[in-house]
DNA sequence: GTCATAATAT
DNA sequence: CATATTATGA
């Protein structure tokens, strides 16, 4: 049923009746109740203005109205709105306005085709048949106007579609541009939860479909998907890590800073911490008080728990070397040999064994093992050693043990201290729940060095330092009311060398008491640093979150399709009856299976998936 | 269901 | 213009 509801909307079509005269509308209207959508009239006409007619259409069909006009004037088109318009339109429309439209139309009609009725007024139908025109061949699908007279059709390949709903006077047209699919980070992740939940060698387009749930998203749009990221679990799996001609390239990274998509993910991190602190949108890792549990004070323990890793496979020992960043990380290359050291039955400061937390993770393709690669395992080992009294500074790069004050900062210090040409310090206080509670002082562009790590009193905790070779970025936590910290919470690095990037590591996996694993595949971008400059730029197939939260004081803006969408941890910790759906360009998703039937209150703690941008594309800064 | 590749977006 | 992403057809 709902893969003919997804069949269905994949050939979902607008349907666009005109008509010259208010009254008209309303009389189809009347006589096709049901059928349509949406009415996108003249503000002025005849017999009735737009406005009028909205009025009615509100009250008798509950129909939202666009109305168009050439009248700009501000006064006339608050009024419109105010009114009830759903839009309002300066003609002649353009392409942005159209897309609106059809936004606006998809966003409001989830399962049906969509139909458009366009009421035309007899004046100046001029007006709107430019309008139909350019709807039809600029922008979105397929949209035409079809009356007795003109009948606009797009030069398109594609010939005529079958229509959805049949209608006498109504006809469809010709395909112009199918609105592809956007992978919004929180969309894929929901495939990654699909692909846990059903198991990566069991996993396939249809079964992904309907566990991820997603209305209007089709089994084509997954399998083209699982395409790409297979093709990406196979690069990791092939290369381990990252060659080191990576981080020998450049001296200068700043023309390579930025540009390249996956330097995003720390700017975002950047930005989030630095701009919108308002919301503690960070989740720790760690549900309960459970920390992760780290091998002793061994950092080899947490790469691979069955082996001992390579002295070299530590970024922190050797950043300008031939070091592999996370290369040997995990060295337990069977697949199900990797292991999540992350849960924890550990408190706090409690003297951990070796490792705690066995979770094994395999993945395979077929029968070969894939690995899946644990960032947050290999990144986060800030998470040790706590003694009494516990240590603090202890979070923050990537992989760094302190061992204690003072060579903590100096291990971390391997970082910070590599050439600062910047660094940047963003202080981020958490409660110990986890809990933002407010942001720490902000030094940018400061030569000074410093460990980046807060003692308690001095919140510094994001660090971004630079060298000729690679950038490491760390954010850490504060727990405020805890003489310790970093506990639950952490960011670890971001990597960047030449055009590569590692990307810091959000919270991601985190388990339930018992042993499901629950791990998502989280983000191995650690290939990309073997790539060069000719390489892929590939993506990041792990849970992340690049978006801003969503802040407070917005709620007055009309969303954008594509924007709002819920996070997957608001509609995991609240399910609700009305799931949020994903707005998806060709239909709008709804979810049917709720995800928290697959997600433990822990996991969902872990996640921060609120991501609605685009993958690899950054989000716009919040003015 | 997969793969190669065309189409489209950035 | 090149690269990356997504759609599509075999």
């Amino acid at each position: 049923m709902l893969s003919s509801l997804l069949t269905d909307n994949r050939n979902l079509e607008l349907i666009v009746v005109t008509v010259k005269k208010p009254f008209d509308a309303l009389s189809i209207l009347r006589l096709k109740k049901g059928l349509f959508d949406l009415v996108v009239s003249d503000l002025h006409m005849p017999e009735m203005n737009g406005m009028e007619l909205q009025k009615q259409v509100e009250e008798e069909f509950k129909l939202p109205v666009i109305i168009m006009s050439s009248d700009e004037s501000k006064n006339v088109i608050s009024r419109s709105l105010e009114g009830g318009a759903a839009f309002y339109i300066v003609k002649p429309a353009n392409k942005v306005d159209l897309k609106n439209v059809w936004h606006y139309a998809v966003a409001i009609k989830t399962g049906n085709s969509l139909s458009i009725k366009e009421i035309e007024g007899s004046r100046e139908p001029s007006y709107s048949s430019t309008l139909v025109e350019r709807l039809s061949l600029e922008d979105v699908n397929s949209a035409t106007s079809i009356n007795d007279e003109k009948r606009y059709r797009k030069n398109g390949r594609k010939e005529e579609r079958k229509s959805t709903k049949d209608d006498q006077e109504v006809d469809s047209q010709p395909a112009s541009k199918k609105p592809k699919v956007v992978w919004t980070n929180s969309l894929h992740n929901r495939f990654l939860l699909a692909l846990n939940h059903i198991g990566l060698d069991k996993a396939v387009p249809k079964r992904i479909l309907e566990c991820m749930s997603v209305r209007g998203l089709s089994r084509e749009n997954i399998a083209s998907h699982l395409q790409k990221y297979r093709i990406f679990l196979k690069k990791v799996a092939e290369r381990g890590g990252c060659s080191s001609k990576n981080l020998s390239g450049r001296d200068d990274l700043r023309t390579n800073f930025a540009p390249s998509q996956p330097f995003m993910m720390f700017k975002n991190v950047q930005q989030e911490y630095s701009q919108r602190v308002t919301r503690a949108s960070i989740q720790p890792g760690l549900g309960g008080n459970t920390i992760p549990a780290l091998g002793g004070s061994s950092f080899r323990n947490l790469h691979s728990p069955n082996q001992q890793a390579p002295s070299n496979n530590s970024i922190l020992q050797s950043p300008y070397g031939q070091s592999r960043l996370f290369g040997n990380a995990n060295s337990a290359n069977q697949a199900n040999q990797i292991r999540s050291g992350l849960e924890s039955n550990y408190s706090i400061g409690e003297n951990m064994p070796s490792y705690g937390g066995v979770i094994p993770n395999g993945l395979t393709h077929g029968t070969r093992p894939m690995q899946m690669y644990h960032p947050q395992n290999q990144a986060r080992s800030y998470l040790q050693n706590f003694g009494s009294p516990p240590l603090i500074n202890r979070f923050g790069a990537v992989g760094i043990q302190a061992t204690n004050y003072g060579s903590g900062v100096g291990d971390i210090g391997i970082i910070n201290n590599s050439l600062n040409t910047n660094n940047n310090y963003v202080g981020i206080r958490v409660t110990t729940d986890g809990r933002l509670i407010g942001s720490g002082q902000m030094q940018l562009n400061t030569n000074e060095l410093s460990n980046g790590f807060s003692d308690g009193g001095h919140p510094c905790l994001m660090n971004w330092a630079r060298n000729g070779n690679m950038n490491v970025a760390s954010i850490g936590f504060n727990i405020a009311s805890e003489n310790y910290v970093a506990r639950r919470g952490s960011f670890s690095a971001g990597f960047e060398g030449a055009n590569q990037f590692f990307p810091p590591t959000p919270f991601t996996s985190v388990y339930h008491g018992n042993s499901t694993p629950m791990l998502l595949p989280p983000p191995p971008p650690q290939h990309q640093l073997g790539l060069g400059n000719g390489g892929q730029n590939d993506f990041v197939f792990g849970l992340m979150n690049n978006s801003p939260p969503i802040l407070g004081g917005n709620s007055n803006q009309q969303p954008q399709i594509g924007e709002g969408e819920p996070n997957v941890s608001d509609m995991l910790l609240e399910p609700t009856n009305n799931p949020p759906a994903y707005q998806l360009p060709q239909g709008v998703a709804q979810m049917s299976t709720p995800l928290h039937e697959l997600l433990t209150p822990d996991f969902l703690n872990s996640l921060h998936i609120d991501d609605n941008t685009p993958r690899n594309e950054q989000p716009s800064s919040q003015a």
